[in-house]
RNA sequence: GCGGGCGUAGCCGAAUUGGUACAGGCGCACGGCUUAGGACCGUGUGGCGCAAGCCAUAAGGGUUCGAGUCCCUUCGCCCGCACCA
């Protein structure tokens, strides 16, 4: 036979021609079609910041692996992408370079477009949404206008951070180190009218709701639900002595209000203006004032030393009659409770703090052993398990029936009642911006607000503005878009100039892709009906509570608007790790990313694609390795030559493999690689077509032909290649005679009969330790398997004559001879 | 502090869910090919021991015929929330 040389793996050679050829077959095309099982895969939409790195790619691969799959697997599979285009980054480089926003977010889609083709990641590019677009922004406003009908968007008076120098609103991500990170200044609270979502009237079912989450991770679902922060308990009224008003608090604990030595009220609780004695009013002023410039970050710090000033107000403890002192402190949260707390030193950590810096005594309510101790608590007692003491008539309860009887008492009493309290706020999505989508609201001097009626909807963002060096919004100086009429009266009125939150954007865009270009609604509710909820959606971590929390907030809303059939959008979610690179997370600012462009360049983008599944289990972290690239390329390289090499084999002929050994083994893979995608473990999965190559090459040099059984087996792994090494596969795929298209072959199916073996290794153990390896007939039985265990010399060597007092036998497997 | 998770070769990591610990890759060693190569191909590779064998999954204990896997204690690391009454 003449010696030919295969023609070598050349990647830059094969994988332009494949692109064409997906490009042309439109792979991810898609329509509705009731006679196909549908799958919606979805990977969270990118900021477009610029050149992507391999530590972006990763999820873009697994998401674009997992929907060739199930391409293959015949499922209807919608797959499209799009831009989260608005936001702070692309108007802070238009303030800096003075390129608009738009062109600079135009050009980095361009490069981000080109990134993703030449990986070979493929998407339905006919659905792509961009949300600085009118055509998606319009609908956005149409939203915010049916939360406004629904009574689920507002305005109020809010604390914001306030930034002196710049004059404006910074967000709390703009508060670096304590201090404006555009200058330095120390930012202080100021009262701001804003909008909000009533995400808080969706608190409960939010939570509720994370039951249904059963392929959700959950890390992601205890995150939310310590987000919500439920807390069960009561408010209860201190009447204020010598004032005809009462002081209401928020406990959970209601079974230790015999325990209450002090009370604390927030410094911008209403009641501080009118409680505070003469005498004491100065020092009242003083400390409000000081904790005013507190920034929120000094003062959630645990580290923050508590601080407070006495009032010279008292309150009576309801149940005990007793005076209280009422101080101001601003370890109580205004905006949580009721702004107001009563102390309870001796089984409050932070009340024992406070009290012990301002010398006020603590009181045992609590005991674990039902005894009262003679001496005054040295450290907070918080827990739940004790009897109550020193609690007049309830003495001797425990802690939940102390809690029932006290919390039915003050109802009784009509003095206050059983409540919950949830640490969600509000949804601040004001943004004094430019960047963004205008909320479509007018102020009419006699109508007041007035919504922008939804015929008139997109309000544009100007697409020229000036771009002010302080910072300002500068939509509040462009007067042809502030000036404006009002809807109702025809009056001379002004526009919001306050944009969205970018997160409103990203909470409904999955909606807007299952009919993208539908001109008269945010989306199609058939169409959407159709595709939801997402099978898959795939993502970082960093979203597991704000972007995950709006859009299942979102979903719920245009759930009971009758927009959308389901309420939660995301039925499987999937985190991926980050990866790293000479010891940090592979970013742009620490210079250590990995070009696509250059892996492209140097191995191909089926060995990139290939080295991000291996790099570990996709849900960790990983180290990316440049040699481990190359062990990659190896692999792909021996697959290549494998399946389009002629070489004669060096006849070895040691150790030969049969065809049935070859056939097993690719069975077995299919199997295993069936199971691995199905179960995110791409990097076994890959691990499992090493060991089929590694096999395959065992068998050639072993003497094995390069017959129609061979060329069967080499069809089967290319079709298992193609989520992974989609060019190389079609490639192969091709040259064995395969029909059109590699990707939209059917994926290969075990046989059972190929797995069956006529005989099996069992392991012989004696009392547990591993003696000897037998080879037996495949499924042989108990009695069977013992006597031929039995023969083994090593296993009669060990038990030395020692009766057998029990066995044990796991079929095809195992068998356990005990002697004691 | 509260919550979630993790700890297996020199490194990244497998382990059919209680049944042969370390698959696959990197690295390393040796060999082949080569003018040469840090390229490519092949073989080997947990430790101790001549061997039988013994030891080994952070440490210690327990349950079990059998534990990386289940339970308890301790140590270490990562992530989230963090004065939420």
């Amino acid at each position: 036979m003449a010696r030919t040389i295969a023609p070598a793996y050349d990647p830059q050679l094969i994988e332009p021609k494949w692109r064409a050829a997906w490009k042309q077959a439109g792979l991810f095309r898609v329509v509705e079609d009731p006679a196909k099982p549908k799958f919606y895969n979805l990977v969270m939409f990118p900021y477009p910041s610029g050149p992507l790195h391999m530590g972006h790619f990763r999820n873009y691969v697994i998401g674009d692996a997992l929907a060739r799959y199930k391409l293959m697997r015949g499922f209807n599979v919608l797959n499209p992408f799009g831009w989260d285009a608005f936001g702070l980054p692309a108007e802070n480089a238009a303030i800096k370079s003075g390129i608009p926003p738009r062109v600079s977010i135009e050009g980095n889609i361009a490069i981000s477009k080109h990134e993703l083709e030449i990986m070979g990641v493929l998407y339905a590019w006919d659905r792509e949404v961009t949300t600085c677009n009118d055509d998606y922004y319009r609908w956005t406003q149409w939203l915010f206008l049916k939360f406004y009908e629904m009574g689920l968007a507002y305005k109020r008076t809010a604390a914001v951070n306030w930034c002196p120098k710049d004059n404006t609103v910074l967000a709390n991500e703009q508060i670096v180190n304590g201090v404006c990170w555009r200058c330095g200044t120390k930012p202080t609270k100021k009262e701001l009218d804003q909008w909000f979502f009533r995400i808080t009237a969706y608190a409960q079912r939010l939570l509720d709701d994370l039951r249904k989450l059963d392929r959700w991770p959950e890390r992601v679902r205890v995150m939310q639900a310590n987000w919500i922060g439920r807390s069960e308990g009561a408010e209860l009224d201190f009447a204020v002595e010598g004032q005809d008003t009462a002081l209401r608090v928020f406990t959970t604990r209601p079974d230790t209000i015999f325990g209450v030595t002090f009370m604390v009220i927030a410094p911008e609780h209403p009641l501080v203006a009118t409680l505070a004695t003469p005498d004491q009013r100065k020092d009242v002023d003083a400390y409000i004032e000081r904790t005013r410039a507190a920034t929120e970050i000094e003062r959630l710090s645990t580290e923050h030393e508590k601080t407070g000033v006495f009032t010279g107000a008292y309150a009576i403890n309801p149940y005990t009659q007793e005076r209280i002192p009422v101080w101001v402190a601003d370890y109580v949260l205004a905006t949580y409770g009721t702004g107001a707390i009563m102390g309870v030193p001796g089984h409050d950590a932070r009340d024992f703090a406070f009290a012990t810096t301002y010398r006020i005594p603590n009181r045992e309510v609590i005991s674990a052993t039902g005894e009262a101790q003679a001496t005054p608590l040295t450290a907070a007692f918080e827990s739940y398990d004790g009897r109550l003491v020193n609690s007049g008539p309830y003495n001797g309860l425990s802690c939940k029936d102390g809690f029932e009887r006290i919390a039915a008492d003050a109802e009784r009493r009509g003095i206050g009642k059983r409540t919950i309290t949830y640490r969600l706020r509000d949804w601040l999505i004001s943004r004094q911006r430019y960047w963004g989508v205008p909320i479509p609201m007018i102020y009419c001097p006699d109508d007041g607000i007035v919504p922008v009626p939804v015929t008139q909807l997109p309000v544009l963002l100007p697409a020229e503005v000036k771009f002010r060096s302080d910072g300002q919004n500068p939509l509040v100086h462009t007067d042809a878009f502030v000036n404006t009429t009002c809807p109702r009266c025809g009056t001379p009125a002004r526009r919001e100039t306050d944009t969205m939150d970018t997160f409103v954007d990203s909470s409904w865009y999955y909606l807007r892709y299952t009919s993208p270009h539908d001109g008269t609604a945010p989306f199609d509710k058939a169409k959407a009906d159709f595709w939801m909820p997402i099978d898959q959606y795939i993502g970082g971590i960093e979203h597991a509570i704000l972007h995950l929390l709006y859009s299942r907030f979102f979903m719920k809303v245009l759930f009971d608007a009758g927009m959308v059939s389901v309420d939660e959008p995301f039925g499987a979610l999937f985190s991926q790790g980050m990866i790293q690179r000479k010891g940090a997370v592979m970013a742009k600012s620490k210079g250590n990313g990995v070009a696509p462009d250059d892996m492209v360049a140097r191995y191909g983008a089926d060995t990139a694609r290939v080295y991000e599944l291996f790099i570990g289990p996709p849900e960790l972290d990983a180290e990316w390795n440049d040699r481990g690239v190359d062990g990659v390329a190896r692999f792909l390289n021996r697959a290549w030559r494998l399946v389009v090499g002629e070489e004669e084999a060096p006849a070895s002929g040691e150790g030969q493999l049969t065809g049935a050994d070859l056939r097993r083994k690719l069975h077995e893979t299919i199997d295993k690689v069936t199971r691995d995608i199905d179960a995110f473990r791409f990097n076994t999965a890959v691990s499992a077509l090493m060991e089929l190559t590694n096999l395959m090459q065992d068998y050639i040099q072993g003497g094995g032909a390069r017959d129609e059984a061979w060329d069967a087996v080499c069809r089967d792994l290319a079709r298992l290649l193609a989520p992974f090494a989609p060019h190389l596969a079609e490639e192969l795929w091709e040259r064995l005679g395969g029909a059109p298209l590699c990707a939209l072959a059917s994926w290969p199916v075990v046989d059972q009969s190929e797995l069956r073996r006529s005989t099996v290794t069992v392991v012989v153990q004696v009392d547990g330790r591993l003696r000897d390896r037998i080879e037996i007939p495949a499924g042989a039985g108990e009695a069977d398997a013992l006597a031929l265990a039995r023969r083994s010399a090593n296993v009669e060597r060990v038990l030395e004559g020692r009766p057998v007092t029990r066995t044990i036998f796991v079929a095809d497997r195992l068998i356990n001879l005990v002697t004691r």
